[in-house]
DNA sequence: ACGATATGAATGAATG
DNA sequence: CATTCATTCATATCGT
């Protein structure tokens, strides 16, 4: 990510790549902690950016990580941290520049940290400028949030709108019944309460 | 091996500069990761080693950068990174010195800091035209720094259990575990405990 | 010119 | 969610 100045990207893609992108390299794995190939992690951001999932429910995880997994080695909980690392430093970052509530920004910010993708996915080299519309996957094909599941929101989203933008993404359904989409606005009735990794806590044990 | 600051210095005013390719040695090569003027580390360090400020808040990162900023470009990301490099060099430093040949260490010891960095740590014949040393306060006059303890140290933790008794079984919604961080109410139905991970994380681990 | 070292930056994993 | 720790990458700088 952070397309800007250095970027140490090199996460070695281990087996199966069905994208076909990158070649292959063997590479050290050994590592304990999951190393996000780059098409995990520009999925990963297109979730988080285009489809505004931020917290994303068990449900969610499992199907995404499942997703996931066709490009690289991966857990639920590596989908997890995922989720809660991007947001916390992003909100993080925001926190020392911004801190003080007050005061407007005349010329607003200035230069604080990287400019980082907001707003859509400008960091991957290369994907088509195009931005299709209809199918928030990019090359994936396939959906893993769209389902008519329950959206993780339900309850607080409060002011998860506040930096969001989701771009469009083609059904926001904003005006009522049932969005599909995850996300914010969704509210059911259900608690669809969560065994969470219950199921997969095998896995997660470093 | 030696000293920990080779540092160079160079202090520019302010930002500017976008040439970045380093051409010329000796000027501003702001074209990528900050480069800290010996006047700025020599307050970083003092607030590290005098005040004992080891991880500063959002606020004090805040502080920080603004008071640096008047020897230099920095931002907020800076201050904070160079806390948390500081801290985990000198701790990884200590722990291949200190950790294996005697573990003798008694617990008092608390302080491991390191003075001999600091007081004059500038070795080098760049230093910056002018300036004295001493105290930081040149032209704040904003007090950074908080205490001057820091118990540090004696910190092993190593896998501890943390397993917890009510483990996951949030179950849905109603059933009324516990957990009641959230006031859920009794016939609540619709669950809405988020909380979720609160406690969740017992599952997820060991 | 390199290789070694110091250190800024980034991020996965945890903990509270 | 906020904070912290550990690792690792990337690069600046110095030594020889």
């Amino acid at each position: 990510m952070e397309p800007q100045q250095q970027q140490q990207n090199q996460q070695q893609p281990n087996e199966d790549n069905s994208s076909g992108a990158k070649g292959s390299f063997l590479c050290r794995q050994s590592s304990t902690r999951w190393t996000p190939t780059t098409d995990q992690i520009r999925i990963l951001k297109d979730l988080y950016y285009n489809s505004g999932v931020r917290s994303p429910s068990a449900e969610q995880i499992q199907r995404i990580s499942a997703r996931l997994r066709q490009y690289g080695k991966i857990e639920g909980k590596n989908v997890f941290y995922w989720f809660q690392n991007h947001k916390a430093r992003e909100r993080q970052k925001k926190r020392f520049t911004t801190d003080v509530p007050m005061q407007q920004r005349t010329v607003s910010n200035a230069s604080n940290w990287k400019p980082e993708d907001y707003s859509f996915h400008n960091k991957h080299p290369n994907v088509t400028p195009g931005f299709s519309s209809a199918s928030p996957s990019s090359a994936g094909g396939l959906t893993v949030g769209q389902m008519g599941n329950y959206g993780y929101g339900s309850v607080n989203m409060e002011k998860s709108f506040r930096d969001c933008s989701i771009s469009a993404s083609a059904n926001s359904g904003v005006g009522g019944s049932m969005n599909p989409n995850y996300g914010w606005v969704g509210i059911d009735p259900y608690c669809s309460s969560y065994s969470f990794f219950g199921k997969q806590k095998s896995i997660m044990k470093p």
